[in-house]
DNA sequence: CGCGCGTATTCCTAACAGGAACAGTACGCT
DNA sequence: AGCGTACTGTTCCTGTTAGGAATACGCGCG
């Protein structure tokens, strides 16, 4: 009897058991939600604060996480660590679940769909700034592969960097082809 | 005073306008869903009939569209065409709005991050498994870019599935290296 | 004629985004 | 010491989106 879980909250589930080896004491929602911002939002979403709240809430009804409060300082806080089940649902995930296929949400190749309704010069401007935005990116997530450095530990994690750095890469070389086709 | 609205609403708008060229009569909700089915899917996401028929709403109340009831054959349907409004709306946002950056949700990418609890054949049959899906969703993409044809007409529409074809390309070649580093 | 499939629409619920509101904490500046 | 400001931490509200179930008509086929 596994509990439904939608797949941000594995992700959150992952960043715990990530937090877990090297820390006892967990996260807040606040610092959940930095790390999110930092690594997760390349290859899925940063869920908002909100979200990060309540699927908290629901990880610690299934008992999934387990919230402790954290009364050093005057004011409480909660912090989250993973609990065995917790473990024990991420693998079964990891193990069974469907893998289905990524969701782009592409402003910009929408925009270009409906290139024949703007004037000529702006869709190269549109493409020109994207190409900026692109290497922007990729330089925060060089940023993150080097802090991963070449540890065995995060070796997952650095190759899913690489991936995104040869993905951003590889964008850039197609737009500036196809900006060259106009 | 522009009216504001979600960029899937654009997209709609966008394919209104891609009938309008060839059609008078415009389209049901249905058919709408089957057109973004078909190449909206690619680049963005093919919004869910739910929402395609309270986008329409919305739509029509801010006069962007207008519904017609079709009584050809015995059953009622309603049929909605883009106004005057609306194609003015569509090129104001082309021209002006930000454009933001692609989002990503790509549970491969975030599986593999958490390859360390993954058994050591499993990831690399996850990455071949993907592999397979990108052929497959390639193929499908190639099927809308050969309906297309080198008509001049749909030129943006036709470059815009070669920028998708060549994502594809890239994107399997990437995982297939990576998969050889494991 | 009855069955199944494609067309067409509506409704319900849960997930999610985004931001406002609120409050405590830490730190530097005067 | 008091003040402002930025950061930490949490909750709440509102609207949007996803997904699927439910309904119903039409058409063609055995």
């Amino acid at each position: 009897m596994t509990t439904q879980l939608s797949t941000t909250s594995y992700a959150l589930l992952g960043l715990l058991v990530f937090d877990s080896a090297t820390s006892q004491t967990g996260l807040t929602g606040y610092e959940l939600k930095q790390r999110a911002d930092r690594t997760l939002r390349f290859y899925w979403v940063s869920p908002a604060m909100s979200q990060i709240y309540t699927e908290l809430e629901r990880l610690s009804r299934s008992g999934f996480v387990e919230g402790v409060d954290d009364n050093a300082g005057k004011r409480t806080t909660r912090r989250f660590r993973i609990t065995t089940a917790g473990r024990t649902s991420l693998t079964d995930w990891l193990h069974t679940s469907e893998q289905d296929f990524p969701i782009l949400k592409h402003p910009i190749a929408l925009r270009l769909l409906m290139g024949s309704l703007m004037g000529p010069g702006e869709v190269e401007s549109m493409l020109d700034g994207y190409v900026e935005a692109l290497a922007e990116r990729r330089k925060e997530l060089e940023a993150v592969r080097e802090l991963l450095g070449d540890n065995e530990a995060v070796a997952y994690p650095a190759r899913v960097a690489d991936w995104g750095l040869a993905y951003y890469d590889s964008e850039a070389e197609i737009v500036e082809k196809l900006r060259r086709t106009l």
